[in-house]
Parts: C-alpha cells; sequence; structure tokens
RNA sequence: GGCCCGUUCGUCUAGCGGCCAAGGACACCGCCCUCUCAAGGCGGAGAUCACGGGUUCGAAUCCCGUACGGGCUACCA
C-alpha cells in the first residue's frame, strides 16, 4: 500500500446520500486505489442545527451497496480514530488555541444582530468588499473578560492578510488566485464550541495525512481561507481537486423533485451496483472518449483526476438506463440470476408462486437481453410462476387464422412434442419448424399460438427456450388447456 | 454589488496550434437480422466549437473583452 496517497471523503450527515455526494466519493476512491493509497471516511457533523438522524448510517450503507469500500472510518475505526468530527473538539480547540497566541485568530463578541447591522450596512454604501469590519480584533484582555463576564460566547475568527494573493495549482482547473483583501476574518470557531468547515477540515486533513483533497467545486472561492489557515498553521497543504457538480436536466441543482436522486432509489429499481458506478464516474471524467462500459476493476485501473472535467454534467436517466443494460448483459449466468434472485426476495413480484434462486437462475438466460433493469425481468416470466394462465382465445388465433385451423395447429404441436424425447430448446425448434411447413403455416403463426397458449403473453423470451424452461407436463398441458379455451369460446356468441 | 468558475451535437463527452469542413456514446430516424419483445449489425440526421476581437503561415485549442449560466459572499456544509 502507498502510504503517501490517503484520500477522505466527508459527507455530512444532514439529509439522504445524494447521488452528487456519491459521484464525489466515488472519484477520490477510484483514485486512492489506483494510486495503491487508503481511502477513508470522515463525518463532518459539527452543524448541530442540521444533524439528521441515521444520516450516516444511511450514507455509509450508499457507499457499501455502490461497492465503495474503506480502510479507517467511523464505523471501522483506525489509526486516527475518531473519525467524527463532533468527538474531535479537543483537537479544534487546541489548534485554534496556537492560533490565537501567534496572533492569527481572536476572540469575537459581536451579536448576530451587529453583523447583519454591518452587512447591511455595507450593501446600501455599495462597498466593495461585504464582511466583517474587525470591531473585536483590538479588544483588550480586560475588555475580553467583561464580555465573558457578561456572560457572551465569543466566536473566534482567523486573520486574514491585509495584503497578497493566496494560490493554488489545482489538479482539474488549474492555476488559481485570489486576492486576500477581499477576504474577512472568518469564523474558525463557533461559539457552541464546535468548529466550522474551514477550521475543522484543514486540521483533520492534516491530522488525517490527507494527501489528496476531492471536493466539489462550489468550494473554491474558500480556497484562499484555506490556504492561510494552513500557513497560519505551519502545515503542507495537500494537493487538491476540485469537481464539477451533477445537475438536473433542467441545469438546476439535482433534487427529490427531479426523480431518483438517492442511491438508494436506483437500488429499488434494479440498477446493478457498478452499472450506476461507471455511470456516474463517466460524469465529469473520460477515458478517451470513447470507452464507456467499465468495470470497478477497469475503473480503477483507467481513472485518474487530472482527466477531470471542468464544467458541470447533466444526469441523463435514459443513458444511465442503456448502461445498466449493458452490464446486465455482460454478467454470467450465474451473477444476473443472483441478482435477480437479490432483487425478488428485496420486492416479491406479483406471482403466484414465489421464486427460489433455482427458478430464478432457470429464467436469467431467457430474459437478460430483454432488461433494462432488474425490475424488467417480471413481467417478462409471469408464466413460469403462474399455476393458472388467463389465456384469451381471441389472441391464440394469429393473424391469417381462424380458430378450427389454430386447434388444430395446437393440436398438432401438443402431439409433436409429447413425442420429444429431450425436450431442450435445439431438439424443440427442429421439431416445431418442420412441422409449421408440413402444416403450411408460418413459423411465427405456430409460435404465436403457443406463446400465448404457454405463457398467455403476447411478449415472452424466446419460445423454443421458454418452452425447454417450463419443461414438458407443463407445456402439454397448458397446450391442452388453450384448445379447450379455443373451442368453448367458439361454441359460446361473442 | 464584489470575487470565483464554466460555455464543443438535445445530453455525456473526445479534442490539449496543423491529422477537425470536429470523433465516440445515449436518445431519435431508417435498414438488416428475427417466433413476439429485445439484443445485435449497418446507416442517417444532429455542433457556423456562446459571441466579438486579437496572436499565428495556421485556433475548437493561446490572449483579451462581452454575453449567458453557476457558485461563494452565514457562528451551513
Amino acid at each position: 500500500m502507498n502510504a503517501q496517497i490517503r484520500l477522505r471523503f466527508a459527507p455530512s450527515p444532514t439529509g439522504n446520500p445524494h447521488i452528487g455526494n456519491v459521484r464525489t466519493a466515488i472519484f477520490a476512491w477510484l483514485f486512492a486505489r489506483k494510486r495503491g493509497g487508503s481511502f477513508l471516511i470522515r463525518v463532518e457533523d459539527t452543524d448541530q442545527s442540521r444533524r439528521t438522524e441515521g444520516a450516516v448510517e444511511a450514507m455509509l450503507d450508499s457507499l457499501r451497496w455502490v461497492g465503495i469500500d474503506w480502510d479507517e472510518g467511523p464505523d471501522v475505526g483506525g489509526p486516527l480514530a475518531p473519525y467524527t468530527q463532533s468527538e474531535r473538539l479537543d483537537l479544534y480547540r487546541s489548534e485554534t488555541r496556537r492560533l490565537i497566541d501567534s496572533g492569527r485568530a481572536y476572540p469575537c463578541f459581536c451579536s448576530p444582530e451587529r453583523l447583519a447591522d454591518v452587512r447591511r450596512a455595507q450593501q446600501m454604501r455599495g462597498d466593495e468588499t461585504i464582511g466583517y469590519d474587525r470591531h473585536c480584533l483590538d479588544m483588550t484582555r480586560a475588555q475580553q473578560d467583561a464580555c465573558r463576564a457578561r456572560g457572551v460566547q465569543p466566536v473566534v475568527r482567523f486573520r486574514m492578510p491585509d495584503e497578497g494573493v493566496s494560490v493554488m495549482e489545482d489538479i482539474v482547473f488549474g492555476h488559481l488566485e485570489f486576492e486576500n483583501r477581499l477576504y474577512d476574518d472568518f469564523v474558525a470557531l463557533k461559539s457552541d464550541g464546535f468548529p466550522t468547515y474551514h477550521l475543522a477540515s484543514v486540521v483533520d486533513d492534516h491530522h488525517m495525512g490527507i494527501s489528496h483533497v476531492t471536493r466539489a467545486k462550489e468550494w473554491m472561492p474558500s480556497v484562499p481561507r484555506h490556504v492561510q489557515l494552513y500557513a497560519a498553521l505551519g502545515w503542507d497543504m495537500p494537493a487538491f481537486a476540485h469537481l464539477p457538480v451533477i445537475l438536473a436536466p433542467d441545469r438546476s441543482k439535482l433534487s427529490k423533485r427531479h426523480g431518483a436522486a438517492s442511491v438508494m432509489d436506483y437500488r429499488d429499481m434494479g440498477v446493478l451496483p457498478e452499472a450506476l458506478m461507471n455511470y456516474l464516474s463517466l460524469l465529469g471524467w473520460s477515458l478517451d472518449g470513447k470507452t464507456e462500459i467499465l468495470t470497478p476493476e477497469e475503473l480503477i485501473a483507467a481513472f485518474d483526476l487530472d482527466r477531470v472535467s471542468r464544467s458541470d454534467a447533466v444526469f441523463d436517466f435514459d443513458k444511465l438506463m442503456w448502461l445498466n443494460g449493458q452490464h446486465l448483459r455482460r454478467s454470467s449466468d450465474t451473477r444476473l440470476a443472483r441478482a435477480i434472485d437479490k432483487f425478488w426476495k428485496d420486492a416479491p413480484p406479483q406471482f403466484d408462486v414465489t421464486p427460489d434462486a433455482r427458478a430464478a437462475a432457470r429464467i436469467a438466460p431467457l430474459v437478460r437481453n430483454r432488461l433494462k433493469t432488474l425490475q424488467d425481468a417480471a413481467p417478462l416470466v409471469k408464466f413460469f410462476f403462474s399455476e393458472d394462465l388467463h389465456v384469451d382465445a381471441e389472441q391464440l388465433v394469429q393473424r391469417g387464422m381462424d380458430a378450427e385451423r389454430t386447434t388444430a395447429l395446437l393440436q398438432s404441436a401438443h402431439d409433436a412434442l409429447a413425442q420429444l424425447d429431450t425436450f431442450d430448446a435445439e431438439s424443440i425448434e427442429s421439431l416445431l419448424r418442420p412441422l409449421a411447413a408440413d402444416l403450411g403455416v408460418k413459423v411465427g403463426q405456430l409460435l404465436g399460438s403457443l406463446r400465448v397458449a404457454t405463457t398467455a403473453q403476447k411478449v415472452s423470451p424466446p419460445m423454443f427456450e421458454s418452452l425447454e424452461a417450463l419443461g414438458p407436463e407443463r407445456t402439454l398441458e397448458s397446450i391442452r388447456k388453450a384448445i379447450a379455451k379455443l373451442s368453448s369460446a367458439a361454441g359460446s356468441p361473442k
């Protein structure tokens, strides 16, 4: 393992695991794995008011499902535990102390109201910069103590330089440069003793030995804050890669109202985890503009942060569906059977007979080319799990046929099929094709009637294979029932 | 308002000064294959590379400006 390479995914547990979050995690994970480094998860729960029950577990479940694993994290621990920021408050406090002692940070007792007033006044005046006015910067020790005595809990602000520029060479965006004077003294430690994102992420990334920071590009404007924080703390900066965002088709931020936005929605839809990972990896990254279908292993081998795109990408549901179909088709029979079995166990389809693993294995080869998602399997093979088919007599009669000829046709097929020694697709085919010719009907007419007779569906997997799956007994019985249905229908007025 | 980022077919993208009168993929259309539905194969339509100036023998590719879109400007991340 390459000890130098360490990446982290740092979700804040504020809601359901969003597709965009997971894409960010995938990029970090792919890069860490590609370079033989470590990947860890750190929970950024520094906003008490936004904590959501169960959000961490949901996040971890989503990551696990999509195929991501981690070497260190809140659930598995690790040498640098804890991996949850709310449990690392002492660390942030002591680093803040260092900042204050070196004159790079100071307590601020301003009330939210005063802050709002200052901002409002700046806006009215049309000031170039809007931000904190350093009201508390030069407070004496005595003044500070007086405030504390009044019960005012201060925040700690980081002192930004008045001049100079903060520079970063971003892996995906290249040279980034910001004027320090445009930035105000931001809050590093909140009055409740929790750090802000800026302080916490810098402190943790350093103490956790993070070599490459990957994060959404909306953090780019905060770069100078982080650059200055690293400098003030006397630390080297990790490499940074800001990532473009995933958008909804209307180019707004992706959310529930655009349909499935959480990873689990796709699982429930019957999307394969490797297909989701593949699709998400292609949003903002490409190998060569030609290769699109990649397994997780291939993604790891091919991925690199320097090929990440700079512009945002619109989520294309249709393409995900297509890609899922590709992965489904490339799965081995056993893999596909297991996926279908699992999917049906989690969400049992409306069948007479409860499908088991054997049955799933039986039908998997029949449906593989007909699936976009695992959901698509059930309607195609409903007949296989039915005890009583509801055959529509009218549908039995194919184009250019009538009830009488159809009856004869089915009877011939039945009798011929009954004579078969080996009831497999190949034998059935070499029996039925000549039979159609002998009977003077098209193969399509014969198979069409047989299809309705044995599946009660107008659309089904290929007949020969379907009959083999059904077996001789069920096949012959269905045909007999269909013939009976046909004669009774003929006897009754329409 | 200020700062920052982005802009190649409807969408995802290739392209990193000449190989591009722009390639691949999804979606769309047509044909072929075919027992239905698919899958697959072949082909088509679809981008004056946001716009305007430069630089250069030569620009989608470099520079400047404009427009449009987005982000940040919180004791949220």
